[in-house]
RNA sequence: GCGGGUGUAGCUCAGUGGUAGAGCGUCACGUUGCCAACGUGAAUGUCGUCGGUUCAAGUCCGAUCACCCGCUCCA
């Protein structure tokens, strides 16, 4: 089995077959923005209707959201993105790398170099670089004065430019779920442990976008906040890592291109307590391995915050609605039992749940059953190209072919398409010779072909092929629809 | 942001200053009874973009945009 390595071929791939392409081409394109052709639209639904049929529909615990895109902007004061997801770049003048303030280490001669390195507020100056080594020339000293590198999109709402107020495109879908944890608790009689899911789409200034639609500025994401008492955390988040990682393969990754990998202590975020990355082996970049998903151990971070967020709105006013103006609200004592807390009715107390995230990158994951569903095989001399999508991903369900143009076979065909569609996403051709058809099928990724042919005259039967192992089989049009549906595991 | 590479038809690519090409794919007609058949015909390009040199630029020069590889970075 010949697999495809270079990162051009899926490219390529993607845009012969009209699965991606480049955003705004004609204009000789957009930097790492990315559209989904007629093929790709579909690939990309089904991944999503895949998770949330996994996280929400099969569930008993959890329920959806759809939050919108723009948010109070003290949200993101509140969550730590406003501060902290605002890096300070400095630039050697010697070189021109850039590198990130709190990553510098002192040259040789100067003190113990700080052991923990931590994400810097953006004001909070005072950094003093004389000192500092550049890590690609060893220049000493040679840096620009260090700048912010906002990674939050900003706009103006409001069409007076007077009245303006900046708001951000939200860089995490999270945020919306815990900022509706209240809403929700009290309008669906959900009891904890129990969990919020969102799909929707995140934007981030990404320093450098990478790899095709592997690093975007702009995102599709899968998350699901899980709230849990305090001390069940590490077991809810032992059976998230198995459920996400089992999604996986359930679908149809192989097994040996998925693996989880355990983020070290140092490298974890502020808030969380533990993380493990779920990580597919995509064919380009240094080590091939890259993540898909993060199950974060969030711990009653966030909606802590956000009751310190809550009492921060009229200092914001009072700012002038500036949020680097703004301080948070110091934390009341009694923050168990303030207005995000939850009442255990068994227990009788209050509490601020944790927080199990897994969080799903939705264009990762196309792009992973993508790579992985691609094969190449030797049939009669000819190389055949097929996409192994598991069915409930598949594009195209179903296509039904008349095996020739004439004796009313397209009519027959045509009849059976039309029911057919109803149900499943079908694809009618009677272009070329059928077996041009079949592969053309097979490059789309279709795991069935529906053939009406002479015998269908005679006895009401047609034929059915198997994209994998090119077998048919003889099945009568009455009972079409259900073998259909037994064999797409729909 | 640095270094290297690439950009010509839908795709893969040839074309080293003198009329823009091939294979595959697409479409039409005919033929065609199960795995990329055959015949005939057709459509498709501001050669990524802008500027310069030249009698003449896909080709040389400059800038710019985008992508790939390697750094750097990566909640």
């Amino acid at each position: 089995m010949a697999k495809i390595t270079k990162l051009d071929d899926i490219v390529a791939l993607c845009k012969r077959r009209g699965f991606i392409f480049q955003s705004s081409e004609i204009y000789g394109g957009l930097a790492s923005c990315y559209d989904y052709g007629p093929l790709g639209v579909e690939l990309k639904n089904n991944v999503k209707r895949a998770w949330w049929k996994a996280v929400v529909q099969m569930r008993d615990d959890v329920v959806g959201l759809d939050c919108s895109i723009l948010m109070h902007p003290l949200v993101w004061k509140a969550s730590g993105h406003a501060d902290k997801f605002a890096d300070l770049v400095c630039e050697c003048r010697k070189c021109n790398t850039r590198s990130r303030v709190d990553h510098l280490k002192d040259g040789p001669d100067a003190g113990p170099v700080a052991e923990h390195t931590s994400h810097v507020s953006v004001g909070a100056g005072g950094w003093d670089l004389s000192k500092k080594v550049c890590p690609a020339c060893g220049a000493v000293g040679q840096f620009t004065e260090p700048m912010a590198f906002n990674l939050m999109f900003q706009t103006q709402m409001g069409a007076n430019v007077e009245d303006a107020m900046t708001v951000f495109l939200r860089p995490e879908t999270a945020q919306g779920i815990f900022v509706n944890f209240r809403n929700v608790l009290d309008t669906t009689r959900v009891k904890i442990p129990f969990g919020i899911a969102q799909i929707g789409k995140s934007f981030r200034n990404e320093v450098t976008t990478k790899a095709f639609i592997f690093r975007t500025r702009e995102f599709e994401q899968a998350e699901l906040e899980f709230f849990c008492e305090p001390g069940t955390d590490e077991q809810w988040f032992e059976h998230w890592r198995h459920e996400r990682f089992n999604w996986y393969l359930r679908l149809g990754i192989r097994k040996e291109n998925l693996r989880f990998r355990e983020h070290s202590k140092d490298e974890l975020a502020h808030y969380a307590k533990a993380c493990v990355d779920i990580e597919y082996r995509f064919p380009f970049g240094s080590g091939d391995w890259q993540e898909l998903e993060g199950i974060a151990n969030r711990t009653d971070y966030d909606l802590r915050q956000h009751q310190r967020g809550m009492k921060t709105i009229n200092a914001w006013i009072e700012s002038g609605k500036d949020l680097s103006k703004v301080t948070l609200a110091p934390e009341a004592e009694d923050y168990q039992s303030g207005p995000l807390s939850y009442f255990d009715d068994q227990k009788r107390c209050r509490y601020i749940p944790y927080v199990i995230e897994p969080s799903a990158g939705i264009d990762r994951s196309t792009l992973a059953f993508l790579v992985d569903a691609y094969d190449e095989e030797e049939v009669r001399g000819e190389t055949r190209n097929l996409l192994r999508f598991h069915p409930p991903l598949a594009p195209i369900k179903v296509a039904v072919f008349p095996l020739v143009n004439r004796e009313g076979m397209p009519d027959i065909a045509r009849n059976i398409y039309d029911d057919l569609k109803r149900y499943f996403n079908c694809f009618y051709d009677d272009k070329g010779a059928i077996g041009r058809r079949y592969r053309r099928q097979d490059e789309a990724g279709t795991p069935l072909c529906v053939t009406v042919d002479g015998q269908t005259l005679q006895d009401q039967t047609v034929t059915v092929r198997d994209r994998d192992s090119m077998e048919q089989v003889r099945v009568s049009t009455s009972q079409l629809k259900d073998y259909l549906r037994d064999r797409l595991e729909l």
